[in-house]
DNA sequence: TTCTTAATGATAATGATAATCATTATGTTT
DNA sequence: AAACATAATGATTATCATTATCATTAAGAA
């Protein structure tokens, strides 16, 4: 949460931080913004401060159907997503997946992202 | 390429399919329409036309940096996109990846999608 | 050749995100 | 505690990718 030198801490820093951290779904910025509604912060913040701590490593992100999402789960793991309702969970990663490094010649690998799609139990 | 019941193959279809048979870099929906400019197609066809051949199973589709990208290859594979060049690599799969399944209780899987991330050949 | 209607192309609408800019407020320095 | 420098905010506009609308065109069947 405490921001890179000669950045500050604001309320709305911390209230976007505490959203994505409380909410256990993935959610969107938009998403962030309507549960902070009362608060008054901007959508413009909201945008700002998602991107700010994804840079600073506090937060990750992924795309989905067609909007950035965001994962304050920030350690390698996998994500499963049901096609029917759209709800995205953390999985485990495959058991030494790092070890199976893609068939392109002289490449750098640094990171990898898994997405399982299939139905949830709730949908089917 | 041929299409469903009581659809039609049209000169742009042709173009559209071809066009992204013959790129082998998973273009975007406008990297198509600008290959395609001098056939005087429309940018809505070609995006409704790139959609309608995901829906058929004729082609695929993946989100990368905030647009949609097609890709010929409908058998299972993984990418490696490169953060430097945002270039895109098609790459086998890791052996076995089919019988990890994710630690999520009763769900059915019916898909994967697999990125790797890194700098590739030319950009280091 | 005619006819039915799916497909097209031009354009407007939408939705997500980024940029702008005057104003506010944080953290530091007196 | 008051003043200061400037990072952050909020309102708004702009941009970009994609979808919807609708009058016109053209496949493919009759």
């Amino acid at each position: 949460m405490s921001p890179a030198r000669n950045k500050r801490i604001t309320r709305q820093r911390q209230l976007v931080y505490d959203c994505v951290i409380d909410r256990k779904d993935h959610p969107s910025a938009n998403e962030v913004f309507v549960d902070l509604q009362s608060s008054g912060i901007g959508l413009a913040t909201v945008y700002r401060q998602l991107s700010a701590l994804v840079d600073e490593g506090i937060l990750k992100s992924f795309e989905h159907s067609g909007q950035i999402r965001y994962d304050p789960l920030v350690t390698p793991h996998a994500h499963f997503v049901c096609t029917v309702c759209d709800k995205i969970w953390d999985v485990d990663l495959p058991e030494n997946i790092f070890l199976m490094t893609p068939n392109v010649s002289d490449v750098d690998v640094d990171g990898l992202e898994l997405t399982w799609k299939g139905i949830c139990k709730a949908c089917k």
